[in-house]
DNA sequence: TTAGCAAACTAACAATTGTTAGTTAAGAAT
DNA sequence: ATTCTTAACTAACAATTGTTAGTTTGCTAA
């Protein structure tokens, strides 16, 4: 009946830490404080506080990459590939929005896998990318510039994780539409 | 014939050095290092590391409230002071990218002026709010979510400073014009 | 020439950092 | 009853942290 391991434990409240103050900010000692037990008892689960890191990025990075290999394979229009896009970081970041702090802050700070984590992003952009161009070149999107556009998307889902937190999973609906919509369509009347 | 005190090219390489990795992975021997100089003698111009920080962020956040506090007594029309609004931040940012990494990333690390930061930051985003709000109830804008509308622009224009960088001087009166036009009237033909 | 000042230096500090070694206690499996 | 496993502990480490004290150097104004 294991709901989760310790080593699980100790990512999910590391991960609470790391979203509060930065990863360089917390100590060892923060994390096991939290714990309720002492910063050498952590290397009975976890090999290295970089390890802790890793594990929160890279999961994240590699469900983006996975979702949008499916979305990016689909048949939908463009306009529905970004609404799904736009879906799939409302889904993401509502499931573990102080792990996707670290994903936009942290990153800097991975180690081994700093070139892995580099390469998923890489791809990822890419591939929004030329959705977006796809989409331009269609006549669905405006002639505009795709750069402007990926930036301006990019961002704001990336803040996600600053705002959904405050919602009730209820909204979270509602939320999703509203944001395609102001995305997509603009708040001109 | 001064151009800049030493004091000012401190918190000038700091401001670059805090973007790269984050105030709490900076040290001073880092930034005495970049200075050319040795760490304690940081300590003939600045008075401590947190020093240096809040120069960096108090002065951006000042900027901005005396920003908006003209824009939002001027008679513009809802749509014309969010364009301003978005050029204020355009303008600022593309002053000072570094800088504004360090408002946007380690504003929790003030200590004596985090209160003072965190009630400029409360009032901009209430002004900012009211504009949108307006803007709907002048039928401007549709009638949306307006904390949708403010988390959508708001998080696409702190995120300039990751992009701004890359821009020539030229670009930007461009890149102000087209991230008006997606932020406003949205993607969608 | 001398006094003052700006800005660097060396040396050191106390605290904190991530991590290791070795030990102990309790429960599960043999 | 014994062994294994899990998960905690204490104690300590070497390195690094921000910062201070006291000193030296070179330029400028008197």
């Amino acid at each position: 009946m294991k709901v989760s391991t310790r080593k699980e434990q100790i990512i999910e409240i590391s991960t609470i830490l790391f979203k509060e103050k930065g990863y360089s900010a917390v100590t060892m000692r923060d994390i096991a404080k939290a714990m309720g037990i002492k910063a050498a008892s952590l290397y009975n689960h976890i090999s290295s506080k970089q390890e802790i890191l890793s594990s929160i990025i890279i999961s994240l990075a590699e469900q983006f990459t996975e979702q949008m290999n499916i979305i990016k394979n689909s048949n939908d229009s463009c306009i529905d590939k970004l609404k799904r896009i736009v879906s799939l970081h409302v889904d993401i970041t509502s499931n573990n929005p102080f792990g996707m702090a670290s994903l936009n802050n942290d990153w800097m700070h991975l180690e081994s896998e700093l070139e892995y984590y580099l390469m998923l992003r890489r791809n990822y952009e890419n591939d929004f990318r030329r959705i977006i161009e796809q989409g331009i070149n269609n006549k669905e999107l405006i002639n505009g510039n795709s750069e402007v556009m990926l930036f301006s998307m990019l961002s704001t889902l990336r803040s996600l994780y600053i705002w959904l937190p405050k919602k009730e999973d209820l909204e979270i609906e509602k939320f999703i539409n509203e944001l395609s919509l102001v995305l997509i369509n603009g708040i001109n009347k």
